[in-house]
DNA sequence: ATTGTTGTGCGACCAGGTTGCAGCAGCGAG
DNA sequence: CTCGCTGCTGCAACCTGGTCGCACAACAAT
């Protein structure tokens, strides 16, 4: 409701998913300069709440938020970084055999799956 | 080698996997109290380096450590932190796909599935 | 004894994120 | 129109997990 909210919103749905807040932070305040990174944190915090942002860890610590309604797992390359999507329906069987076998359930999307990606893992590799 | 080096691989065994460098930390300066942090961090490092240790990254930024050896993917639970251990094979056949489908490569155990727990699954929730 | 190498203790630093505080905008009640 | 409440915001300080540069100690080789 308030500019830093909406300009968070429309920052949000501009990005195609995959943005760290700081991102975010960056784009908002290309715009509006005077958004305070501690407001993006709390705005993200308060639209994960509301349902309507989720974010996930990328192996590094930091976050990447994206639109509750863009669903897909995320493979993140620790070679160069890159995120591949992939989508659910890849997981269901996974989940499934966790839910029934350790009645875990898994909070889809909320984790990322390291490796490499298809340009790395042919590169000569040190780790 | 060293008196600091062989405290860390103690307290590495003597955990039985996922612990935090600030656990390993505070169990070594137990025994060894002018053991610095940053010791830890680049004995540990070079404990990766020469492939004896691992580490996983838990949801929230801190990395657990664990022997190569014991070989598992981790189930974090958001709600109550506990750690459930699942064996590889449950991830093969996802591992496999992700391979022929996107020429992604898993790098096993170095990520942690985030989700629920049997316990707090059945709990009610808020988030 | 001298030199070189390696590991170490230490404090400073960094990034990502959170928190407490004070100001202010929006809004309904009087 | 004014008062007072509530909630969002800007800000700076802080916290945590981890890293870095530096100087020193241990030890092996010469």
């Amino acid at each position: 409701m308030t500019t830093a909210r909406r300009a968070l919103v429309t920052a949000l749905v501009a990005a195609d998913g995959h943005v760290t807040a700081d991102d975010l932070a960056e784009v908002v305040q290309r715009n509006h300069p005077d958004v305070h990174r501690s407001t993006i944190y709390r705005t993200l915090d308060a639209l994960e709440q509301l349902g309507i942002v989720d974010h996930v860890h990328l192996g590094h610590g930091r976050a990447v938020y994206h639109l509750t309604d863009d669903r897909h797992q995320h493979l993140v390359c620790e070679a160069c970084g890159h995120v591949t999507e992939a989508p659910d329906e890849l997981f269901a069987a996974l989940a499934a055999a966790l839910r029934t076998e350790y009645g875990f359930v898994i909070r889809p999307n909320h984790f990322a799956v390291l490796g490499r990606c298809r340009a790395c893992a042919a590169a000569p590799v040190s780790s």
